[in-house]
DNA sequence: ATGCAAAATGAATAAATATACAATATGAAT
DNA sequence: ATTCATATTGTATATTTATTCATTTTGCAT
């Protein structure tokens, strides 16, 4: 019922949601039993610098101040895997991961021995994972999902 | 004019503007003599990540994406000398460094958060550079002539 | 309690941003 | 060169977000 409240609701929605309008955020405000108009939603999105940015993958989503850069979760699914965001950029797919992290993901990527993945190469927070040529986008994406769902 | 031009353009008028709209963005580039529509814009700017957010003052302002704030560099220009060649192969760019040197000099690229460079991945004694896709070999070696002149 | 000022809110609307669609350009393969 | 696929772009529009204005609530000093 009260402002206070309200804040730390939204703060705790917007942290474990991947919320992308305002409209969305409302309709989960909603369904916690607290709830108040559009034009509240945006003045108290301001006052905590909660603003819309992107999810790393082409969407759109409302991200808290500290961390409004990097993905946190979107990606494939798994974010129990130290895998960070994943870009395609000259063919290849690059993949971050938390400093350190990169060469056991590497590892667990090769011993797949995946017909579709050529071969990784793993820096310190970054994995180079280079199809067989022929391989499409979407296969290496489903291999992904496949060795690490 | 073409696409990277556009994109290099507003990523240096958002970094040294304080730009709070889309449209007023689109006057600063056509003052710059490089025009677009906003649609045009504002897929440019998800495109590189550039989102609207505050400015801790009460605000609207279009942030680039963060990158990570690092300490200062304990031996300033060392990492200038480390790089004892460069080729270009498959797109890419292959720095090579003396054994132990790369980790170094890869972190110090990224840190400077370009766009043009998609990552990179270092071994021990090598540095992959991935550019961002459609960003011209030439347009890499100015970033690292910038970073590291 | 009463009155007053400041804060909070909603309804309506303005402002800003994203997207559907159609057209054009670019590039790869034959 | 021709075809086909894909990418890029602008126009028009839809969607989303911010703000204006009026009203209500809250806190505080009488």
């Amino acid at each position: 019922m009260n402002r206070e409240q309200r804040l730390l609701l939204i703060e705790r929605l917007v942290r474990q949601n991947a919320v992308t309008t305002q409209e969305e955020l409302l309709m989960l405000m909603e369904g916690a039993g607290m709830k108040c108009t559009q034009a509240t939603l945006s003045r108290d999105l301001r006052q905590m610098g909660i603003s819309r940015g992107f999810d790393g993958r082409g969407g759109y989503r409302y991200l808290l101040p500290e961390r409004r850069e990097e993905p946190d979760e979107p990606v494939p699914g798994r974010e129990t895997e130290a895998i960070t965001a994943m870009t395609w950029a000259k063919g290849m797919l690059l993949i971050k991961t938390p400093p350190g992290f990169a060469p056991a993901v590497a590892i667990k990527i090769d011993r797949a021995g995946r017909y579709e993945i050529a071969g990784t190469v793993a820096g310190d927070d970054t994995i180079l994972l280079i199809p067989r040529d022929g391989v499409s986008n979407e296969a290496v994406e489903e291999c992904l999902k496949t060795i690490f769902g």
